[in-house]
DNA sequence: CTATTATTCAAGCGATTGATTGAATAATAG
DNA sequence: CTATTATTCAATCAATCGCTTGAATAATAG
C-alpha cells in the first residue's frame, strides 16, 4: 500500500461510498435504522431476491455500516451505530439542497401531499408533554417495539382506517414513520384529514429523533 | 420511472453515493472545500491525469456536489455548498467509528504523530481572542486567501522551516490545515516542536470550522 | 488568421459490480 | 438421523466504471 495515510483513509472512505451507491442498500439502511431485521424480513420488505439481499447485507457489513448477530438459524442485522443515521441524514440534506431531481420530487410528491408545514421535533416535545397532541407511530409493530417516541400510539398504516376510534377525539394528531422519505406518515395524515381529524406530520422519523438526542421509549 | 417517490429519491441519493466511491474524487472534494480550483490545478495537486480529472469533476457536478464557473478559458470548480462538507464529515465519522482500518490508521499515523491532544475549536476561539496563541494556517496561499481563521498567520508548510522567525516568540502555536486527514498541520507541529516552540494542532480544518458557524476571515 | 492553452468529448480496454441461479452450511424440528 | 428452514457461497453474465489515448471546442495571445 501507499505510505500516505491520507490516501489510505480516502480509499477506505470510498469503500463506504461504494456501499451507498445502490438504492436497494439505502433502503436496507433506512429499514435497519428502525429495528434489527433478519435477511428474510429485509428481502420481503423490499421485494429483493433472497441471495441478493444476503450479498447486499454482507457488503454493508464489510464496509462497517451494519453488524450482524446470529440467533438460532436467524441472522439479525442492525446499524453499526447512530453515526450511520448521521451519514444518511447528511446525504439526504445534500440531495435535497443540490440535486434538482430530488428537490422536485420532495416538493411535488411529498411536501404538496401534506399542505401544512411539518411539525419540528422540539415543538412536538413541548406540546406532547402538555398533552395537547396525540403522537401516532404508523410503522409496523416490530419497529415500534424497538423504540418509539414517548407516549406514542402505534397503529400501523394498513390498520389505521379500521382503528380510528382508538385515537382520542378533539386532539390534534402528529404522525411519524421511518424518516423524511417514508410515505406512511403522509398517507396517515391524508387519511385522518379525510375523516375530519386534525393531523400533521412530524418533520422526520424516529432515527433522526434519536440522533438528535431526544428521548426514546422502548416496549 | 416507478411511481414510488421514495424509490426515486433513493436512486438519486445512490448517485451521490456512487460519486463518493472513488478516493480520487474524495480528494478533489477535500481540496474544493478549501477554495475553488481550475481543472488543471486539481490535476496537478492530486497527480491525476488531465482528462481523467475533467471526467471526475463532471461526475461530481452531475451529482450536484460541485458547481463550475467559467472565467475566460478556465473553469473554476467549487463545492455546491457547506452541506457537502457536512456529508464528508459524517462519512469520516462513520469511518473512524466503524471501520477498523481507518481507526488503525488514525491512531497509528495521525494521533500518535502528535502526542498532545488536538485543540477543540471553541477552546481555540477564546484563547486566540485573548491573544494567548498564534494561529497558524499552513495551507497554500490561494486557500488561505479564500478564507481562514480570524487573525491567522499563513505560512505554507514548505516554507515553514525558513520562516520561523515570523512567528511571535513565547506564544503557543496552534496549527491547522485542510481537515482531519490532512498531514500538513501534523508536520508543522512536529517541526515547531523540534525547534523548541510549543505547538498543537487544531482538531479539524477550515471547512469544519466554517461549517460549525465560527467566524471566517477573507483576504 | 494562426498558434496556444484550458477543457471537454468520444472510443476502447480491463476491472468491478449487481442480479440470477443452484449448491453448500448451519441450526432446528420431528 | 432425516427433513426443513435460514443464510451464505460460488459461478455466470450483462452493465458500469475508471483510466488512457487522441481528437474536438472554446477562449485568448500574437
Amino acid at each position: 500500500m501507499s505510505t500516505n495515510p491520507k490516501r489510505e483513509i480516502f480509499a477506505s472512505l470510498a469503500r463506504i461510498g461504494t456501499v451507498l451507491s445502490s438504492p436497494t442498500r439505502i433502503e436496507f439502511l433506512e429499514l435497519l435504522a428502525q429495528s434489527e431485521r433478519s435477511v428474510e424480513q429485509l428481502a420481503a420488505l423490499t421485494g429483493t431476491a433472497f441471495a441478493n439481499t444476503s450479498q447486499h447485507l454482507q457488503k454493508l457489513r464489510q464496509a462497517g455500516l451494519i453488524v450482524g448477530r446470529k440467533e438460532g438459524q436467524y441472522v439479525f442485522y442492525r446499524l453499526a451505530g447512530d453515526e450511520v443515521v448521521g451519514l444518511m441524514t447528511a446525504l439526504g440534506r445534500v440531495g435535497e439542497t443540490h440535486v434538482a431531481e430530488i428537490e422536485r420530487i420532495v416538493r411535488l410528491y411529498l411536501a404538496e401531499k401534506d399542505g401544512l408545514e411539518p411539525v419540528p421535533a422540539r415543538e412536538l416535545m413541548s406540546r406532547a408533554r402538555r398533552g395537547l397532541v396525540t403522537v401516532l407511530d404508523v410503522r409496523p409493530p416490530e419497529e415500534f417495539a424497538a423504540g418509539h417516541l414517548p407516549g406514542a400510539v402505534n397503529i400501523p398504516i394498513d390498520e389505521l382506517a379500521k382503528r380510528l376510534r382508538e385515537l382520542p377525539r378533539r386532539k390534534e394528531v402528529v404522525a411519524y414513520c421511518r424518516g423524511p422519505y417514508c410515505l406512511m406518515s403522509y398517507d396517515a395524515v391524508s387519511l385522518l384529514r379525510k375523516k375530519g381529524i386534525k393531523a400533521r406530520r412530524l418533520e422526520a422519523g424516529l432515527p433522526e429523533w434519536r440522533l438528535a438526542g431526544l428521548p426514546v421509549e422502548r416496549a
